[in-house]
DNA sequence: TATCCCATGTAACGAGTTACATGATTCT
DNA sequence: AGAATCATGTAACTCGTTACATGGGATA
């Protein structure tokens, strides 16, 4: 058992490893190059990261070309790395989530296929869903208790949260939909 | 001249200082009852990141009921605080910013009341919208190159940020129509 | 031969988190 | 009187950032 839960990295990296092995440079550029970015990029995370994946058994290396001076460090998930990632992905949204990790719940979406079946997915999307709703019947009220034209930025500011929920919510039904398409399934 | 540039958290308690002088704990509940949470909320980071504001000059603290044997810190602004805020907040939006620190452009936004002018907001909403275009359009493109139909997860996904971003973009479009409403300014 | 990019890291530093500590004030 | 909450902080720890270091292979 972990003694420390494992950063946001961290699982991401997991993931990353559960979808193939890979060294380090490999990582690297798989976050400069596409959109990934957004949870880091620099070799000084990316290496000890995975070091300290390595140190909990969660990953395996093994040297590629070991004959060589400079061989490449090609880690994988291991089987209890690989449960550990799962537990992760189970993990339904809470509000603390919405509100804080916005990203890790994409994220989590986004490596769904590791492990879940289709109708999981769909279920954690619900959860997403209802989560997003509830947050911004929260934030409507907040506003609705403001006071009235003073604070326009304020107001505007908030007004780009609740839109930027909306929108979060509309994409999840569609997501429900396209995932039910793909795999034929009916309506619960 | 700061030796290293604030985060955004020391920022963000420069801007609320700037808006009027509070304690740590007004602040600490400010965090904790409004949508702020976002930006963190543990005494923990606030009483330090106070700290490091006033040990650099760019705010004030005085002691209210300087008699009694617990005092409240009471801190404010100082001009040279309030010049450093109001260099951040003139700062127009990257495309490294778009994508690293979302939250930031926002959170500048919404603290525009203390220098910038209706006009000036609204050629930063203007920089904003560009700066989201753009991004959406590199989003499309990389979306577009990816394989068909494998990978759906990771597809929708990466459709979740072009909606978000789009969003975004609407919200800015709104935001520059109300702001103009609100000060009676015809379009440029 | 010199210079770039591949590929792997390390070191110093800073900031945020969690958890704890402390004493005063107000409520029950 | 005791409990909760106000109000202020500190300490330990860990992670991420920036910057630097290294050295082989490819390209000019």
């Amino acid at each position: 058992m972990p003694e420390t839960p494992l950063t946001t990295l961290e699982f991401t990296l997991l993931g990353l490893l559960a979808l193939q092995p890979r060294s380090g440079y490999d990582v690297h550029r798989l976050f400069a190059g596409t959109p990934l970015v957004r949870f880091s990029a620099s070799p000084g995370s990316i290496y000890p990261a995975l070091k300290r994946l390595a140190g909990r058994g969660l990953v395996a290396d093994a040297l590629d070309r070991p004959t060589e001076a400079r061989p490449r460090r090609i880690y994988s998930i291991t089987a209890w790395g690989r449960e550990t990632l799962e537990a992760w992905l189970r993990q339904p949204v809470s509000r603390e989530e919405l509100v804080r990790q916005p990203e890790a719940i994409l994220l989590r979406f986004s490596l769904a296929e590791v492990c879940l079946t289709p109708p999981e997915v769909i279920a954690y999307l619900e959860g997403f869903r209802r989560a997003a709703v509830a947050y911004v019947e929260e934030l409507t009220r907040y506003r609705d208790e403001m006071a009235g034209p003073r604070r326009l930025y304020q107001r505007l500011a908030l007004e780009h949260g609740i839109q930027a929920y909306e929108s979060q919510i509309r994409w999840s039904e569609g997501a429900i939909v396209a995932i039910r398409d793909a795999h034929s399934i009916r309506e619960a």
